[in-house]
RNA sequence: GCGCCCGUAGCUCAGUGGAUAGAGCGCUUGCCUCCGGAGUAAGAGGUCACAGGUUCGAAUCCUGUCGGGCGUACCA
């Protein structure tokens, strides 16, 4: 049973006269000629239930008219159709939705205890739009979850503690610590250190990697690394370092940051290579794309042509040059660097109580970044849960593990090997790692126990990870190691995953230090929604503070909508621009019908009571009713679905009805209306301002009642 | 290599077995002496990536191909 696809009816329609006329065929096939095609055979079938199908509903019809749940039946096409009385149906819905208020869409109370998990932010990084996705998707589900009858437990997991925070504190205390902290905005400046820190610990990685796409994918660059070499060797160059790199290079075998003895090799070699990329743009750009022989040395690792070499990727090459350039003269301290951050690992695993007050300051900085956060994006959480907490208990999993022999050390550090303990074949979970060689904690570490602690002290039936569908592999792993180490539960795990949020020009992240900040983003969006408060609100009574809440509904709740209303498995590209357009399908148009609909009943002295009539409808009223109708249903499939986007979906079809049904005074005043249509159409707008406030609610989205 | 995801209107996306595949943006042409124009009416725009298969019936399920993204042992 479904809809009744047509505009303004309300009712549902079957197809079990297909069904039926199909098996009536099969029962009872008539004389088949053998020859024919299999395909024929089939046309000729459907040719035969077409015949018969019209028949068949009829009859179906026919014996339902009597019945009094239904005001119209019909057979059309083979689909039978029921209409809805509307005068008691019409009644129960939009009665039901003013007096339940708040309640209109709740689902029965459901036995299951569930914890959702989501947000999860590391602490000394920024906040990012990125993570408001997951922020507005889990708050959303966790809503939707709760209201569909499930007690609900919200859990936040931060990242307070693992390499990135070690990392971000070796810089803050190699470089920034004699530095001024900044009143405000002191997360943002912890995450500019991060960022920091990776730049230079990662930079020879950088330029041993840049260095080894050329070497394999630049064959005007190969050829000309003798004269560079020439050049390097003029500099002063060591010999061995000389005979290295050109060995490397020209038969395109990999280049080793250990292997090159001076450190100032590379910083003098790097003035070259981009002499060398500069010049071959300009050649490219005059001569076009330029392909390559393949290489001639029997020792080197490519084997066939190498590829062409275009404006944009040598473009992108040298782009790269540029920005490992500015730090180039880093290169001979990195991996001291290195060393010290893994001394700084360990102050952490001795809990130098130094460290430990540093690493406490800081970290509250970030945490009073996110509770801030949280407070403007209206997101409230039951359970905090942080990875510094479940360290020691995950490292006495991992030695449980290891006795048991689940775990084994394998290269120096304890894994689990799951395909081999669970005898497949097929390469399926792969292997884990589940604690560093040097005994410190990893993700996975802090993971096993906290999986654990979710059950067995909070005692819930079923448990939501909501996090982006990179570590869908990675949480597999985890459910399985929790399964062979015999937790019953982890059968009732669940990782949620969702793509993630990209930016016009490529993948975003903290370490490569090209997030778009969530507090920028809020900023600009708050402004703008000011400014059209400003320009179109009629409502000039307003005072600056209205205003300016008003005005942060609606920025926030667009960016909270725009992020659930896609599906999981798409990844969004982020365009502040396209964020800042508040047209069309977005939140402010489903606020404005809700602010909308407030203003008629303001108006209003009296709501009607008990029962109006709903008869003679025109079709724009019968499709809103059908709608709101749908609500509930709508909470439970978007429940048991996980998908927040039904909601989404849901709610800006909700507004569009209302619109439709506002739209022509001429057809349909509602103030001015003569009774009995004016209580009616009053009714209406009031069921349809409640399910559009309990929608937004359930998104997390505000519904202001002035605009 | 193996695994997961995506491919629907110019663009961004809804639509997981049923009737004529929908919306927003953009484009063209209308609608405020009238309950709020952040709105609304109409028009143009589709081999639902491609090829097979299952089915009375496929955008939807299965197989394969192509194109793109992601993951795949000491990041989280």
């Amino acid at each position: 049973m479904r809809p009744v696809p047509f505009s303004g009816s309300w009712g549902t329609a079957s197809s079990v006269s297909f069904q039926l006329a199909n098996e009536s065929l099969q029962k009872d096939p008539p004389s088949v000629d053998e020859s024919l095609s299999k395909k024929e055979a089939r046309a000729r079938q459907q040719e035969l239930v077409r015949e018969r199908v019209g028949a068949i509903a009829e009859a179906i019809a026919d014996k339902l008219r009597c019945r009094p749940e239904f005001d119209r039946v019909e057979a059309v096409n083979g689909y039978i159709n029921l209409y809805f009385p509307t005068q008691k149906l019409a009644n129960e819905v939009v009665f039901g939705a003013i007096g339940q208020g708040d309640d209109f869409g709740r689902g029965p109370k459901q036995a299951d205890r569930v914890m959702i998990e989501f947000s999860q932010p590391n602490t000394h990084k920024e906040f990012h739009v990125g993570h408001s996705r997951n922020a507005a998707l889990g708050n959303a589900l966790a809503n939707i979850t709760e209201f569909a009858g499930f007690e609900t437990v919200r859990a936040n997991y931060i990242g307070d503690i693992g390499m990135h925070v070690i990392r971000c504190l070796w810089c803050y205390d190699a470089f920034h610590q004699h530095e001024e902290v900044p009143k405000d905005k002191r997360g943002r400046w912890l995450g500019d250190i991060y960022a920091e820190s990776v730049r230079r610990l990662d930079l020879q990685e950088g330029v041993v990697k840049l260095l080894n796409e050329l070497s394999t994918q630049d064959a005007q660059f190969v050829s000309a690394i003798d004269k560079m070499m020439k050049e390097l060797f003029e500099a002063g160059v060591p010999g061995e370092d000389i005979a290295y790199l050109l060995g490397q290079i020209a038969n395109q075998r990999p280049v080793v940051a250990d292997q090159i003895l001076d450190g100032e090799t590379i910083p003098k070699f790097w003035p070259l290579i981009g002499e060398q990329l500069l010049f071959e743009l300009e050649y490219i750009r005059e001569h076009g794309p330029q392909e390559a022989p393949p290489p001639t040395s029997r020792t080197a690792t490519v084997k066939g042509p190498l590829p062409v070499v275009t404006v944009e990727n040598t473009q992108e090459r040298y782009e790269r040059w540029q920005r490992l350039g500015r730090n180039i003269e880093w290169w001979p301290h990195v991996p001291q660097w290195r060393e010290e951050v893994r001394e700084t690992f360990q102050k952490w695993e001795r809990k130098d109580p130094e460290f430990v007050k540093l690493w406490d300051e800081t970290r509250e900085w970030s945490m009073q970044e996110f509770h801030r956060i949280y407070d403007e994006l209206g997101i409230t959480f039951d359970v905090w849960f942080y990875e510094s907490e479940v360290e020691e208990e995950g490292r006495e999993i991992v030695k449980e593990l290891l006795e048991r022999g689940i775990a084994e050390i394998s290269e120096g550090l304890p894994v689990v090997k799951i395909d081999e303990k669970l005898g497949l074949e097929k390469e399926t979970y792969r292997t884990l790692p589940i604690l560093r060689s040097d005994g410190t904690t990893l993700y996975s570490t802090k993971d096993l126990e906290l999986t654990r602690r979710k059950f067995q002290d909070y005692e819930i039936d079923r448990s939501v990870w909501v996090i982006d569908v990179r570590q869908s592999l990675y949480f597999q792993q985890i459910f399985k190691i929790m399964e062979l180490w015999g937790f019953e539960q982890a059968e009732k795990c669940f990782h949620l995953g969702y793509e993630i949020v990209t930016l016009p020009e490529g993948t975003m992240s903290s370490r490569a230090g090209n997030a778009v900040f969530y507090e920028d983003v809020a900023a600009a969006l708050k402004q703008r929604a000011r400014e059209i408060i400003d320009e179109k609100s009629p409502n000039t009574s307003l005072t600056e503070e209205q205003k300016n809440t008003i005005a942060h509904d609606v920025g926030v709740g667009s960016l909270l909508y725009s992020m659930i209303n896609r599906d999981n498995h798409r990844v969004i590209t982020f365009s502040l621009e396209e964020a800042l357009s508040f047209d069309g399908h977005a939140a402010p148009y489903i606020q404005y019908a809700h602010a909308r609909a407030c203003r008629i009943l303001d108006r209003v002295d009296k709501l009607p009571e008990g029962e109006v009539i709903f008869e003679d409808l025109q079709s724009q009223e019968i499709d809103l009713i059908e709608q709101i109708a749908a609500f509930p249903t709508e909470v439970e499939k978007s429940a048991f679905e996980h998908k927040p986007l039904v909601i989404a979906t849901y709610v800006f079809e909700l507004a569009q009805k209302f619109n439709d049904f506002y739209a022509d005074f001429e057809k349909r005043p509602i103030l001015t209306a003569p009774e009995p249509q004016r209580s009616m159409r009053i009714a209406l707008v009031a069921a349809t301002g409640r399910t559009l406030a309990n929608g937004l609610g359930l998104l997390g989205v505000a519904a202001p009642e002035v605009m």
